[in-house]
DNA sequence: GCTAGGTTAATTTTT
DNA sequence: TTAACCTAGC
């Protein structure tokens, strides 16, 4: 069958299925280690090597440049040859930039248009927060950054809010979102949303274009299907709409993006978006073994909003999912650096090297508690997902240097840029220069420029501003020059700019790692033909440079842990408010916990043969002591599959009786003397309590209605005391506390103060 | 214009 | 607890 097509050997049926139904809408629901990458190289493999498609007729869409990066590796080694020729395959970005530059005129740009990063966005933001005289306090900058991209996400044009969300930032939202496409516009910019929104406008008010697309690419792939947003979908759509071949390939059980603009509803509603869609389940697991795999399948079959399938695997049973209470976080931290230990040394049933061991927590705070204690026992260990190389600050520094030399014109960049390294140009001297290129209608370098030229400017600054421009105007001389040395032109802009300078002055300990990543900087140079090749580069993959080969520990956010996978893996912190968090619950209800649900299960589906959960009675949350409820979903891990493990130290296996159900560990819970654990255990029994998984939605439903607090409320915050609410603004609310003052707060942080007795501090 | 100390508020993060 | 941000004083 498979021979004569080496593309199609080692695929299951559904495997294979998926492969050969070319033709038309398919949508393939691939479970966690069900072999969907596998499938989908292979079918598009398939689509080459048959004839079906030339490789730029075939449109792949990935969210992550590693997975675009592995995709087209494994088409190469399919098919025999590099899959370079494949101009259509990489992120939804990354396809969106190569379309703009294309078409930029047609939304009011030019083709050099630069791509903004964080950092600028919120930059510009500010700036226009203040032209409207809003108190940046009280309506943040992030915030409106958050609103603009929640309707970027959603397809939503500045004069097409809406008005149910008018309201939004101060009733600002609307007015502030349309000066900043201006803004973006006359600087010749976009930002992240904008490389899927323009695409889609474009496409929306351009039929020749569109139909060129329609034409053009005759199949088309999604990966990680649950995690497109509504513009994604729609741009989708449209092109789809030519061959109709289109073939998505997701997990609805997978899906924990909701939070930044994914839409699981785009998978649940793919059969009715696509009538006559062909569904296949990839169902059998390669990845873990059975108690494990049944754990998870056990977990997730508490939600209620999900397509369903029924993971299944050939392996054996394995180890049972472990589960272990302690006393507090740091003893979770050293029991499970012991565990590693004893796991590497192999006096564990499972044995794995350092490599194959992952530490798995909800939010990024709690891996310092792991740190501190692998620091102490000199256990190797990394921390995945920190801080990216080209985020850091002597990275992007250095990079408006560079855009500058390439676009004088680029305003965010010299702002970025004027004062560093200290040049004696403080804002007084920048507004001078703002004010210069407003009246003048030129771009900020060059109106500082023509100050320095007629010494508007005087003194130190003066001479420092004329020294800067000059330098501008001759690197990008040099950057106009066809054929030029652009790695030397980075070195003499760094060196004659004072940039380097500068950190080698610096005295404090990260001076030398920065020069070291400058450096970096220059050689990351050499693989790119020329500055702008580099800079769109670097705008689009963030991606950490330096991966070392050393055997180490992973230490990861669940959420960075998707798509990957270890032989052990350990997973701290299953306790109600941290995991479930709180803020999920508060701010999307139901919707909310069953993303949080999905999370424990993409967690516990990254293990192959073994997976231990744990939590803590007594946790340090922001420097004050609490007490802590195991999570939910604890309870929900099917008994059968879990084996209760007797903490160190106590008597009678402590949290044990968790596996056993809610009543039973209350009955247990007074094994922990503190006064607060008593007190929240108490109030468990009664009708408010955490919920049992099937008593989960109305639980949240209650507290999501009590997230809000009406004016007028009188309500107890842990450090601010007692206080009446004045104001309420979605769970935002501005509080009057009798000792500290008028408050902003989230309202999951106050309780009613009728209920204030009830607190366990 | 710069720096030190006080104030504040507190997921998840890719592109 | 802590890290980022702002304000007051040099």
């Amino acid at each position: 069958m498979a021979q004569g097509a080496p593309w199609l050997e080692g695929l299951n049926p559904a495997q294979r299925a998926a492969v050969e139904a070319t033709e038309g809408p398919v949508l393939v629901l691939a479970g966690a280690g069900t072999g969907k990458t596998k499938a989908l190289t292979a079918r598009i493999a398939h689509l080459l090597r048959t004839g079906r498609a030339r490789p730029n007729e075939i449109l792949a869409v990935t969210f992550t440049n590693k997975a675009a990066r592995e995709m087209k590796n494994r088409i190469g080694a399919l098919i025999g040859e590099a899959a370079e020729g494949m101009p259509w395959v990489g992120t939804f970005h990354a396809i969106g930039v190569r379309m703009l530059r294309r078409h930029a005129e047609l939304v009011g740009l030019t083709p050099g248009f630069t791509i903004l990063d964080t950092d600028d966005q919120l930059r510009l933001l500010k700036q226009l927060i203040a032209a409207a005289d809003i108190d940046e306090k009280r309506w943040p900058a992030r915030l409106l950054a958050s609103v603009i991209d929640g309707w970027k996400n959603r397809a939503i044009v500045p004069d097409r809010v809406p008005a149910a969300e008018a309201e939004a930032f101060g009733g600002q939202g609307p007015a502030l979102y349309a000066a900043y496409q201006d803004r973006l516009r006359t600087l010749n910019a976009v930002d992240f949303g904008d490389l899927v929104l323009h695409c889609l406008t474009i496409l929306q008010t351009h039929p020749d274009v569109l139909g060129q697309y329609q034409r053009w690419l005759r199949y088309i792939h999604v990966d990680e299907y649950q995690d497109t947003n509504v513009a994604q979908y729609l741009w989708l759509r449209l092109i789809a709409q030519g061959h109709r071949n289109l073939c998505c390939v997701g997990d609805d059980d997978q899906s924990i993006y909701g939070w930044r603009g994914a839409e699981v509803g785009n998978i649940l509603r793919f059969e009715k978006d696509f009538p006559g869609a062909q569904v296949i389940r990839l169902e059998q697991n390669y990845r873990s073994t059975g108690h494990i795999l049944s754990a998870a399948s056990g977990l997730i079959a508490g939600n209620r909003d999900r397509l369903g399938k029924t993971l299944w695997t050939e392996a054996g049973g394995g180890e049972k999912v472990r589960l272990i209470g302690h006393w507090d976080g740091e003893e979770e931290a050293r029991w499970i650096g012991e565990e590693i230990e004893a796991i590497a040394a192999g006096r564990r049933a499972v044995v794995a090297g350092l490599d194959g061991v992952a530490i798995l927590v909800r939010a990024s705070h709690q891996m310092r508690a792991f740190e501190d204690r692998f620091l102490t026992i000199g256990l190797p260990y990394r921390v995945i997902g920190g801080p990216r190389f080209y985020e850091r600050q002597e990275i992007r520094d250095a990079m408006a240097y560079l855009r500058l030399a390439v676009s004088p014109a680029d305003d965010l960049a010299f702002e970025r840029v004027v004062n560093t390294p200290k040049r004696g140009l403080g804002e007084r001297a920048q507004a001078t220069i703002a004010q210069a290129a407003r009246a003048g209608g030129t771009g900020l370098a060059s109106a500082a420029a023509r100050l320095a030229r007629e010494g508007a400017i005087g003194g130190r600054a003066g001479a420092e501003l004329r020294r800067l421009t000059e330098a501008i105007g001759r690197w990008h001389a040099v950057a106009l020059a066809p054929g030029y040395d652009h790695v030397a032109l980075a070195e003499t802009i760094l060196d004659e700019s004072g940039y380097t300078a500068m950190w080698q002055a610096d005295k404090t300990p990260e001076g030398p790692g920065r020069l070291e990543n400058l450096k970096e900087l220059v050689k990351a140079l050499e693989g790119f033909e020329n500055l702008q090749g580099f800079l769109d580069h670097v705008a689009l993959i963030m991606d950490n440079a330096a991966e070392d080969a050393a055997e180490k520990v992973s230490v990861m956010t669940l959420h960075a842990a998707k798509g990957l996978e270890f032989p052990v893996i350990f997973l701290p912190g299953w306790e109600e408010g941290l995991f479930p968090s709180q803020r999920a619950m508060d701010e999307t209800g139901l919707r909310g916990l069953e993303e949080e649900r999905r999370l424990a299960h993409v967690g516990l589906t990254r293990a192959e043969r073994l997976a231990t959960v744990s939590f803590a009675a007594n946790r340090r949350v922001y420097g004050q002591w609490q007490s802590q409820l195991p999570s939910r979903f604890v309870d929900e891990l099917p008994p059968a599959d879990v084996e209760v493990l007797t903490p160190p130290g106590l008597y009678g296996g402590g949290f044990g009786a968790a596996a056993g159900g809610m009543a039973e560990r209350v009955a247990r819970a007074d094994a922990y003397a503190s006064p607060g654990w008593a007190r929240m255990a108490a109030r468990t029994s009664a009708p408010r309590g955490i919920a049992r998984p099937e008593e989960a939605r109305t639980l949240t439903v209650r507290a999501d209605a009590e997230a809000a607090f009406a004016p007028g409320a009188r309500v107890f915050h842990a450090k601010f005391g007692y206080g009446r609410v004045m104001a309420a603004d979605g769970d935002k609310m501005q509080v009057s506390f009798e000792k500290a003052g008028e408050k902003h707060v989230l309202a999951s942080y106050l309780v009613a103060a009728e209920r204030a007795a009830d607190l366990p501090f």
